[in-house]
DNA sequence: TTGTAAGCGTTATCAA
DNA sequence: TTGATAACGCTTACAA
């Protein structure tokens, strides 16, 4: 094990030719005779030689790799959006290193520079918490720079993210047409910029239509665990909603547990809308009324994104923005008579 | 954007020094005086240095960096693997670099070429596909490398993995115990050895048993929609199954969902066993009894037998095979009554 | 069709 | 305490 690696010289040796001409070969680059190619090839099957990617960047060549930094690969959503990311780059090409940070500013800023320094040809950053001046330091880096999901600072980065405003508006009103009044609230996490977008749709849905209640609101963290705790704790009030729109899928099952494990059934008892309509939303029981974002979708628009700066196109400034669109199942029906 | 990047010498011109007295400052190495460190470090912040991990590395430096090579992080099993070897990483001062291969073997190869090819340190191939020979070849890598849950081609690289058959059978007799005798099993995709283990643990137990029925068994591929769809044929068989053991806590998930679609209740109708023991197997309603990979420590050996091998100890052959342990939580329960 | 020379950005070795 | 030299493995000119 770990002996050194076999060079393009060696190649070259037992071939009998000089390193340009192996590396030619190899590259497929250059006129080169049938004979010497063949002797070359040959050379390097046997010696089993990999380039040296290191060398090959160094001398200026792209990697053919895009890193991609995101806070954890746990969470279906982000385990979604890395997947949607390397498919879309896969078929042009790229390949994607994934990094994961576990929400650490230090980390994701280590992790970035390694990235930036010369291994990958772009850099993709999920949800980044770096300050404004690190975001703005990344303006002038080697390689382009992607955005998904930021909403944090001002930065002139390209950014690629999805509402959640207006989903969780369209999960509200959804329940209020079904004739919900008392519809719970559970929330996503305290720093994500997501969550308060999903809280603040919420607020001002039911404070237009009178129906607010400070009560009804308990803070999870996206989890399913919290979910099921704050499902409990809405669902025991002396006046519980009928409905409660949790601001995550996860939190949502945890909802659902909740209310199953006090013999509520759902729809009929309560209805439970989630958000971020991971693949287990449809195949969950009954299946989930979630609030979906077109992640496949994203994933592309990333790695054009990419491309264009890549080839010298200005994405200065660019925001697509993406819609999320509620996607009806079965955990939603009318409110229960009183 | 895409900028030429910041070398070490425009770094060392800022300062007023030498790139090499600019490297021994960045890197703390040799004897520097207070005043030319200042100088270069003030130098390096202004510009945004960042090194050149592709120049560190091709100049023999390692880059700090383990590359893993997983079929998919969809399912919570890998991504838990992924997490867990991450972690065991971090502690040493290591990044992971998580590469896919969507359980393609040319990928795979390509990947690992790529990570070999001076880029990561190590390499960790979770659930390898390649051919035998593919794998021979890596023996004599660049870098060390560690075969997570390998049980195919023999090999003579060191293998860290995790038994699927004690602990299926632990589970079936479990079951047994609990008075069942009509137990049905979801199979997981064919073409997984863990899967083989896991059916033909139940196999053999049900032979043991005198209970084999060859129609309690259903073709699954470790998704909840398929274990939806088992579960309801196994269940709407004329003689049903009063436990049902699925091989990934997913299938078991489905399961349970069949069955409430059905009007059972888990457990008193319907007892159901889970296979990873993924974090959801402990949140779900009811928490899901499951057979657990000690995966936690398992990627602390992964990454200590990176160590190994990097710090030229022998690993050849070796391998380390954890148990796996059943967890009895609350979705399996007595027999019912006929 | 093939080879020579040069250099990518970094650091180990040695000398000043 | 500082710096000159060389080298890592590869590929882009250019020349033979």
């Amino acid at each position: 094990m770990s002996n050194k690696s076999v060079t393009l010289a060696q190649v070259a040796r037992l071939a009998g030719v000089s390193t340009i001409t192996a590396s030619k070969v190899l590259n497929n680059t250059g006129r080169i005779s049938a004979a010497t190619r063949a002797r070359v090839i040959q050379a390097a099957e046997q010696l089993g030689y990999v380039a040296n990617t290191a060398a090959r960047s160094l001398r200026g060549r792209p990697t053919q790799m895009l890193g991609m930094v995101l806070p954890e690969l746990v969470s279906p959503y982000f385990a979604e959006v890395a997947r949607a990311t390397a498919d879309a780059a896969s078929l042009l090409g790229y390949d994607v290193a994934l990094f994961t940070t576990s929400r650490d500013a230090k980390r994701e800023q280590e992790r970035v520079g390694a990235l930036l320094g010369g291994l990958a040809d772009g850099l993709i950053i999920v949800v980044p918490i770096g300050s404004a001046s690190f975001l703005a330091s990344l303006e002038k880096a080697r390689a382009p720079v992607v955005l998904v999901n930021h909403f944090g600072a001002n930065t002139h980065l390209p950014v690629v993210r999805a509402d959640s405003f207006e989903g969780s508006l369209a999960a509200v009103r959804h329940l209020l047409e079904l004739g919900h009044r008392r519809i719970g609230f559970v929330t996503g996490a305290v720093h994500s910029s997501q969550a308060s977008e999903r809280l603040r749709a919420y607020r001002e849905s039911m404070r237009a239509a009178g129906l607010w209640d400070e009560n009804l609101v308990r803070v999870g963290d996206f989890t399913q665990k919290r979910g099921f705790e704050a499902g409990l704790e809405l669902l025991q009030l002396p006046d519980p909603p009928t409905a409660i729109f949790a601001a995550s899928d996860l939190t949502a099952f945890g909802v659902m547990d909740a209310a199953r494990s006090l013999g509520l059934r759902i729809p009929e008892d309560l209805s439970v809308v989630g958000f971020d309509d991971i693949p287990a939303a449809s195949h969950s029981h009954p299946t989930l009324t979630s609030v979906a974002h077109p992640i496949q979708e994203m994933g592309q628009v990333v790695v054009e994104l990419f491309l264009k700066a890549k080839s010298g196109e200005n994405v200065r400034d660019v925001l697509v923005e993406f819609p999320s669109a509620l996607v009806v199942r079965a955990s939603s029906g009318p409110a229960p008579r009183r």
